[in-house]
DNA sequence: CAACTACTATACCGAACGGTATAGTAGTTG
DNA sequence: CAACTACTATACCGTTCGGTATAGTAGTTG
């Protein structure tokens, strides 16, 4: 990787992290990042092919994260505990990456970038979600359901990162997990 | 409201919510609902005034419906049931709408929108919240989580809404939200 | 009818958009 | 050294961007 190529992907994924795809400019990336725009298009193509590249770098990483955290070792807990850990940790080391990721999946099925992400979701749905379909071997009563618990995991994970990523709440605490994994489990009541 | 006035709140709401708000020009707004530019400026301003319309006009509505299925009656399981019925609701009959809240709701703060949208966020929480605050004399145990609880069922109904709105999955479907309350508040292996 | 307000059409503004044709430099391979 | 590949700079393309100056129409009020 050239250094003016991987300094393209890193400027382009803060602007487009912190302003939206749509609203910044390739003259804007290519003057942040001291290249002329024939580099860029040499790079990647398109601005779309830079999007893309970006999704690319990060998310083969993601996805391995995601897989290890989510494997199921007979205690459903602890797998819990991994998964919700391991978003909160992806989200504050990669905090311009997950932006993206956040912003783009409510995004519009219309936009240029929607069938570039929709891929990466999904991906990561199927993995908590099996998650649940192998630890239903063990707990009878959520046949049926892996789906459901997907999204609603999935779900408050990524409310709780996207109000920490604006600066409303912190999730450097290990009691916040350990209460957010028991509320899924257990629910409010116990 | 004349006719033009609203003709362009009704079709500016349709092409945010379908494509994103930087992602549609102001003269692709005025050709669709057959008028001329003039004509948008006189009424909105700015393109952002007019963002800003659409967001008045609906959400007045909006947290008209939340604050009455938010209120605490004695029974938590019944409020929490009206308020997923309710939002359920919205997201299907205003589903533009909807979609607009939800591709703001993680957009960037530093995007021209954001300051528009965060408030009626902020005050849907506030409403959910107290709800847990008020049921909180009745159920010690909830005490001081409120806000954890506003945060994840709101993020659970966000993230049914989204994927409802994408098509994969169906929300007419009673079963459906009981199943989902009933995760809430007793978790997955009750 | 005259003055006035509310609204809309024509035509245009400078700036920024995504993208490219052309030419060149630097390093590698025969 | 010659041919070639990889990369980058200058300058430019047509189009669209958000927004506006000007003029005019239609309806209401005195």
């Amino acid at each position: 990787m050239t250094n003016n190529q991987s300094k393209i992907l890193n400027v382009a994924l803060n602007l487009f992290a912190l302003h939206g795809y749509d609203a910044v400019g390739v003259q804007q990336i290519v003057v942040k990042a001291d290249v002329t725009k024939p580099t860029l298009y040499h790079y990647f193509g398109s601005k779309k092919g830079l999007f893309e590249s970006i999704l690319v770098e990060k998310s083969v990483s993601l996805l391995q994260e995601v897989s290890e955290a989510s494997r199921y070792d007979g205690n459903i807990v602890y797998s819990v505990t991994r998964v919700v850990n391991t978003y909160f940790s992806i989200s504050q080391y990669q905090p311009m990456f997950y932006r993206l990721m956040l912003q783009t999946w409510f995004s519009p099925a219309t936009s240029e970038t929607y069938e570039s992400i929709s891929n990466l979701h999904y991906q990561q749905f199927e993995l908590i979600e099996r998650l649940f379909i192998e630890a239903s071997a063990d707990h009878g009563n959520m046949k049926g359901r892996h789906r459901q618990y997907a999204v609603s995991l999935r779900g408050m994970i990524d409310t709780y990162i996207g109000l920490s990523l604006q600066g409303f709440i912190e999730l450097n605490n290990d009691d916040l997990v350990s209460r957010i994994v028991h509320q899924f489990l257990y629910g409010i009541f116990s």
